[in-house]
DNA sequence: ATCATAAATGTGCTCGTGAACATTTTTAAA
DNA sequence: TTTAAAAATGTTCACGAGCACATTTATGAT
């Protein structure tokens, strides 16, 4: 059977109070005699009372402010593109529900980060959902967002010495880890393998996170194929094939740590036995994963990302709820046959 | 900026009406003269009002019911029991918003189902939420729903000749393309392969949904390795690994297409070579796949299946957004360096 | 006991919508 | 024109919580 919904006014008469005082008690605004006080919790706890959420929220009737602080891009950076896409998507969601985003874009260096967190916390928002640029200096713009109670919800990098609300990403050395395992599968343990990892079109504030995916692609090869030589290259220009052709030859299996695994595509068509595994799903790296170039793409799945972000904190900010501290995202491996269904 | 929310009596004092001529306007109950029809509609437009979903449905305050219409199980039937977990999770979390829902589990053959269906439909349900068994004479019964207007939810069977609002579930024939290809991946392209295909523990409710997982699998074999031999057995006995042993040999890949991969656990104890892949995070099927038995799980994900078919109403019945009309989940592939991630 | 003050308790209004009800205006028949 | 009925329009209350304010009760000093 359904519980009943008890309201406030239900309680008060069963605790033989008014329902000012049972207000009182429930949101512990204090100025209660013990007496009472112990009658209502009595009653509390008897019907397992729980305030109704939606009359809270249209008494409330305020708009709640999340500052978003990321960097800014264009849609040739598909991930942060992807990403801002899910974070409009959850606006227009929760603008319904009186969520208001304020942006904050920043270039991507510290001291732009740095001003526009600055400013983002000077203006009160209820929330801040940020991808952080990590450095030591950082620890003080925290201090003054904890001091203001500002609920922090993190995206993309998670810093462990902060006290943040929520992270939402990945766990980058368990998907490099995964690449890694998948590229076993994919050349199988003939002797003369020969293993790339590439860091292409490399971008500084996504550095860490590419190293971290070596060296959990490293630690896999390590510990089950010891012998095995991988090497690594990193170009941030886009003259790929001709680098690559001069530096390497007899590769069997490339890693590639971007989304620009499709930069590959010339290189490829010469060598079209060469397994590949990149990141994302961008239209270019499709096309190739359908072509049979690529042979898998991991999904880092950035816009789902950004909802995830908004959407805990509005779910925080609005009902109270607990959410998760940590919210690692499953690293979805997309292949032809099922590429369909994450598009 | 942020668009300013208006309110009706915003809306009444710029058309120069009374509030109720506009909720009769917006909620089309007639009664209106054409001329202030006109007026409210212009100023309405221009506005671009929409009602304050929290306050309609704290005005709203009854509640909502979605029959549940889905088989009997119990813990050992783990898809409808993962299923039944994300329905009952979704029910906690739509319980705040006045959405409840009533159950008709039936056993799994026509007769009981479509006298549940019949009951579900009599009490008047806001909406149905079902696991269909598939069979002719149902469509007179979804009449019947159809003439009430009953939304009518499908979860993990889509029934293409009815008139269903949304569905979720996964495309089987997909799914078992894509197990073809990882096994492809798995076991090279080496002439002596013989591949299997394993229905166990099978279930008559289920039969149609292996069927088509088989069929996937065998296409894309037939479309890239035309010679290749792949059987078929269907064991729903418990004694699989005498059988296994007596029926074939030489095996070099299984697809089990239930999750009742584990019944394989000790056949492949003494043959560890073999490639397997099976579904869902079962507790042990993960034991398997960690200990190197299992290469890999797809996860059909009913939890979140479950979850999704009851949002999708909710949200559909409280706020009257547009749900999409079909969901087709991803298959996660899982492996051991993933597997964290999806527990 | 008297009064001032603090502490405790109760009441009334608000948020925006929906629906019942009350009032005004229009229409048509005599 | 008068009058009754119909149509249109306006008003009020309720939903449940939160908060400001009004009212009552308890406390302590004289």
């Amino acid at each position: 059977m359904t519980p009943k919904k008890y309201t406030l006014q239900d309680i008060a008469e069963l605790a033989q109070v008014s329902r000012g005082t049972v207000d009182r008690v429930v949101n512990k605004r204090g100025k209660v005699s013990k007496k009472a006080q112990k009658k209502v919790e009595d009653v509390l706890k008897r019907l397992d009372y729980t305030p109704n959420l939606i009359a809270r929220s249209l008494k409330r009737n305020q708009n709640l402010v999340i500052a978003v602080v990321i960097p800014i891009h264009n849609e040739h950076d598909i991930y942060w593109h992807q990403c801002a896409q899910g974070i409009a998507e959850a606006e227009r969601k929760w603008g319904q529900f009186g969520i208001i985003l304020k942006y904050f874009h920043y270039h991507k260096n510290q001291e732009s980060f740095a001003s526009m967190f600055s400013q983002a916390i000077e203006m009160d928002p209820n929330a801040i959902l940020m991808a952080p640029i990590h450095y030591e200096e950082l620890k003080t713009l925290f201090s003054d967002a904890e001091a203001k109670d500002i609920p922090i919800g993190l995206i993309n990098t998670p810093i462990e010495e902060i006290d943040y609300m929520t992270f939402v990403g990945q766990d980058y050395q368990k998907s490099g880890r995964l690449a890694a395992q998948l590229m076993a599968n994919l050349i199988g343990s003939d002797p003369h393998n020969k293993i790339l990892v590439a860091h292409l079109g490399v971008d500084t504030d996504h550095a860490v996170h590419l190293h971290a995916k070596e060296k959990g692609f490293r630690a896999y090869f390590d510990e089950h194929f010891p012998g095995l030589k991988i090497d690594t290259v990193s170009y941030s220009s886009d003259d790929v094939v001709e680098n690559m052709d001069a530096d390497l030859s007899n590769i069997t299996g490339i890693y590639v740590t971007t989304s620009k695994t499709h930069l590959l595509s010339d290189y490829l068509d010469k060598h079209p036995k060469i397994k590949v595994i990149g990141y994302d799903l961008v239209p270019k790296n499709v096309v190739q994963l359908q072509q049979g170039n690529i042979n898998i793409l991991l999904n880092q799945n950035p816009k789902l990302q950004g909802d995830t972000g908004i959407s805990s904190l509005a779910e925080h900010l609005l009902y109270n709820t607990d959410i998760p501290q940590k919210r690692l995202f499953p690293i979805d491996i997309v292949m032809t046959e099922n590429l369909e269904s994450y598009c």
